[in-house]
DNA sequence: CCGGGCTCCTTGGTCTTACCAAACCGGTCA
DNA sequence: TGACCGGTTTGGTAAGACCAAGGAGCCCGG
């Protein structure tokens, strides 16, 4: 009978909402699924509400957020893609981050001014097997035109200066080119995601890697002969001696930056207790 | 075009509601969302929409499925989040397959009775990549308690009957405890969305790997030695080869149940026709 | 003839109200 | 004690309307 008193523990406050453009019928402009879709992820991710907890009913979040159901319904279904959350019938839960896709990295990265170190580095890590394998089937498996565009690649990137966007946009498309032509779909995918969650927006950050000059030609320059040779497993060492400069260099630019260095630690909540409430 | 002057702003009283439900409407029902989403998918899976090409409109589609908008916007946002669609102002695009994301995995393995061999046979090996280098961090940084649990895992898998639901269960596990204990988020992340995409589903489908005893016997216990004395380069070594013995069993399953080999040919593929405008 | 600017129409984004079905909760009755 | 029942809550869907951004086509000055 009676109102149901707020259900999920109180803490979080009922969010201003500041003034945005009205029109005559008192709505405003088309952002206000993003505003409750960043407010929502953001307070999953530093641990305001824990994993397998209940969000608020899309009714009261309407209510809360001054918005309608269906703003909110978007933005919860959002928070599904990211799988952090799950819509279901007698409610939403939040889901540990453990569990979540690829896709929580980008909002995780940009949970901090600086990227935390330990995760980037992981990622790295990460993009480092891929690049480094896909290398090695590329050399197994690509044409001869293949071989000889991944070389005039890699001569742009040695005459090209070091640091400048261009020779960056070629180290890209070397790894890319690399992915393309293995023909490891699943790889590939992996590889776009990553490259839009992780390197797209560090270099929209400002930290783009800048290797070590010398050491990265060193390396790339293996590569280079290593092609020409179609030694898959000296193209494979060679490339992974150019992601550990790369790596190094990342490392190096997010600790001058003063990043943090929590890794894990940076997804909150302790296990999961029960499921309810 | 008239615009009619506009009609609701009043104050929203809270609602009549209580009393009896009446059966107005003929609203079928379930699931209105899941017909239009799989449709949709698996026409532009199947190549019936190329990559660039405009879908029909919202307010179309709606009257083709016979739907409303809003279950068409449901649809279309699970369509924008396997990553082959891209919705904007001006109209809802397909995007290529090969710049979707991780889930795309699923329903591509689905399109046929029998899962693709050589799809499959990649989702291996990068699977390979990431439990090797999981298992090599995991020698270097896991606690005592963790090698000894993982040891007892595997004693319990040499212990079991090798092809026995709990065995199999336990290989998951010894997966999982590697990729949760080293540390590595994004490799766990990715490791879960191919688990949920392929394995898991795999196993339902009844293609289980049933690697070859001896050699996967051997291989096993080869972790199990390496794991003792913490020589990560001897554990990924075993690791391979585990996963090397794995990767020939599924292919053989595969072969044997008459799987296709279309691999990137499955995705693409001019168009049977053009519907559209 | 050409390019820039303008208008109009389409399209997605949002809002509102309303009903349904499944899940949930509490009380009743056997 | 345990099965049952009804009201409540919640997500799912429906339908109609309005808004603002994009795009396409048209017009006009150069």
């Amino acid at each position: 009978m009676t109102k149901p008193a707020p259900l999920h523990d109180g803490a979080r406050q009922p969010q201003p909402r500041a003034a945005q453009p009205r029109t005559a019928h008192g709505r405003t402009a088309p952002q206000r699924t993003a505003t409750v879709l960043d407010t929502l992820r953001d307070e999953i991710l530093t641990g305001q509400y824990r994993p397998g907890e209940r969000l608020p009913s899309e009714r009261e979040l309407a209510a809360r957020f001054e918005t309608s159901r269906g703003a909110v319904r978007e933005a919860l279904k959002k928070l599904e893609q990211l799988g952090i959350a799950s819509i279901q019938k007698g409610g939403v839960r939040v889901v540990a981050v453990e569990e979540a896709t690829l896709e929580v990295l980008g909002p995780l990265l940009e949970l901090q001014a600086v990227p935390d170190a330990v995760l980037a580095d992981q990622i790295m890590q990460v993009m480092s097997l891929l690049v480094i394998e896909s290398a090695r089937d590329f050399a197994l498996l690509a044409t001869d035109e293949q071989i000889e565009y991944a070389r005039k690649l890699i001569s742009g990137i040695l005459s090209g200066a070091p640091g400048s966007p261009e020779t960056l946009e070629k180290r890209v498309a070397l790894g890319r080119h690399f992915m393309e032509t293995c023909g490891n779909l699943p790889m590939r995918l992996i590889a776009n995601g990553l490259r839009i969650q992780f390197s797209q927006k560090m270099t929209d950050r400002g930290f783009a890697p800048r290797p070590e000059p010398v050491a990265f030609r060193i390396a790339l320059l293996k590569v280079h002969t290593a092609l020409a040779e179609r030694d898959a497993e000296a193209v494979a060492a060679a490339m992974r001696e150019v992601m550990q400069v790369n790596r190094r260099a990342l490392r190096d630019a997010l600790e001058a930056a003063g990043a943090t260095h929590r890794g894990l630690d940076l997804i909150p909540s302790p296990p999961p207790r029960g499921l309810n409430r």
